[in-house]
RNA sequence: GUGCCUAUAGUUUAAUGGUAGAACAUCGGGUUGUGGUCCCGCUAGCGAGGGUUCGAUUCCCUCUAGGCACCCCA
């Protein structure tokens, strides 16, 4: 006797039945679509990479704890991919210096990650990656921005379901400078850094604690308040007016305006918590929040992170990108109810059974011949009485089911039957 | 990886220290060329392993999986 296995998927991994995949199918669809409409190009790289090109720009927990990684038979280690960018860019510095600049690329892939699965992160999930390399120009921000907001709008959310809220790490830095964050061991720093990350998270007692203990004075963490409370630029300004021309500051302003100007102002907002990873963002980042009550979360973000070529031993080349999860795309779908014009984007299908046995080759041959017309034909394979044909459709949600047997033969023609209305049309074989 | 909570047919669930009842779904029948309603019936379950006990689905432990928080989010 075998020893009975388990059915159920390794931990963190789902199985996909139709239905949803149906789903799932619908979100990539839509963000195909919308890459394409803006000319990014589609690309896709190995599930596995050497384990190193993740250890080069990662802390140690990254790659120790949150890392799938195995030994190949050659003794290589691999790693399966846990983010698309250091596969992109290793792929881009292949071409880069001879290409016509800027590439816009994008990619739909499953990615692992070892997490403690939770809902909205699984180990394995499937990503959108879209990036611009090769322009340092604002106008790629704002064209990442305005795509991040497009596929956002394309799945058709009410307004104020979402808000897409923007920062600058160079504003950051100037915050950090100013209030003497800096001067302290980087150790410190980053704990500072960490706490600003938090700020909604954390009570204020808890953030002038850890502030504190990482060595700022009083001074420093009300500059520190002051400039986290600032929601919007003119706060800002207003808040911590010598600001007023750092390039962090204008670089926003003017993203923001030109947004405004395409008409998406009401979607966006500069939001000083918006700190996202600490080495790889020096310029603009962003994330976009779903609004909903019921599902108050970050869904994703991303920003300009110029210099991850040079693990390749590459120049370093300017790049701009972000990757929504389909997981957390699809809560935002649920949360605003939006799932239910999925219907529609499913192709017709028609339902074509086996009424008599003794027909079987010529229902065969119509089977065909409706296929050659580029008809989803569904066929039964056995015998199935005309009623059970029906009920079948029905359980099925099949809305066409074609009728065929002897009388009909004889006469050469089939009839179609509407499921909905119950009509039926003749058909000439 | 840490802490807390959860686990009963395919699904949603009820009850119980003396081995489980329902609804929906599936399958079959009422119905041999026209369906969705309705009626009847069959199949199917205590996540896995160990312990306590005369006896464990129930109490305890371990494991597995899920949820929440932490960590992290490249």
């Amino acid at each position: 006797m075998n020893k009975v296995l388990s059915n159920q998927e390794p931990k963190g991994t789902r199985d996909w039945f139709p239905e949803e995949f149906l789903l799932r199918k619908y979100i990539f669809d839509t963000w195909r679509r919308v890459c394409l409409r803006y000319g990014f190009e589609e690309y896709l790289t190995p599930l596995v990479e050497s384990a190193d090109i993740y250890r080069a720009k990662s802390g140690e927990d990254i790659a120790n704890k949150e890392l799938l990684t195995f030994m190949d038979m050659g003794g290589r280690e691999l790693s399966i991919r846990p983010e698309m960018t250091p596969s992109v860019t290793r792929m881009v510095t292949k071409i880069y210096a001879s290409s016509a600049k800027p590439l816009k690329y994008f990619s739909i892939a499953n990615f692992m990650r070892n997490e403690k699965p939770q809902r909205g992160r699984n180990r394995e999930f499937w990503q959108l990656n879209c990036d611009i390399f090769g322009s340092d120009s604002l106008a790629a921000d704002i064209e990442i921005l305005q795509l991040a907001l497009d596929i956002m709008l394309e799945f058709d959310p009410p307004q104020n379901s979402f808000s897409l809220a923007i920062n600058n790490r160079k504003l950051i830095e100037a915050i950090l400078e100013l209030s003497g964050a800096n001067e302290l061991s980087s150790e410190n720093r980053l704990a500072v850094v960490r706490t600003l990350d938090k700020w909604n998270k954390l009570s204020l007692e808890e953030i002038n604690e850890r502030l504190f203990s990482a060595g700022l004075n009083k001074e420093a963490v009300k500059i520190l308040e002051k400039f986290m409370i600032s929601i919007g630029l003119d706060n800002l300004l207003k808040n911590i007016p010598e600001l007023k021309d750092n390039a962090g500051l204008i670089e926003t302003q003017k993203i923001i305006e030109a947004l405004e100007n395409l008409g998406y102002g009401d979607w966006l907002e500069f939001n000083p918590t918006v700190i996202r990873g600490f080495d790889y963002y020096d310029g603009m980042v962003f994330e976009v929040f779903d609004k909903n009550p019921e599902n108050r979360r970050a869904m994703f973000g991303g920003g300009r992170y110029n210099g991850l070529a040079e693990i390749f031993g590459e120049k370093n080349f300017p790049a701009v990108g972000f990757a929504p999860g389909d997981e957390t795309t699809k809560l935002f779908l649920e949360s605003w109810g939006l799932i239910d014009r999925i219907k529609q984007e499913v192709p017709e299908k028609y339902y074509l059974p086996l009424l008599n046995i003794e027909l079987k080759e010529q229902v065969n041959q119509l089977a065909k011949k409706l296929r050659c017309r580029n008809l989803n034909i569904l066929l039964g394979l056995e015998e199935q009485k005309i009623v059970k044909a029906l009920e079948f459709a029905n359980k099925k949600n099949i809305t066409k089911v074609i009728i065929v047997g002897e009388d009909e033969l004889a006469q050469g023609v089939y009839k179609v039957k509407d499921m909905i209305s119950g009509e039926e049309k003749l058909e000439s074989i």
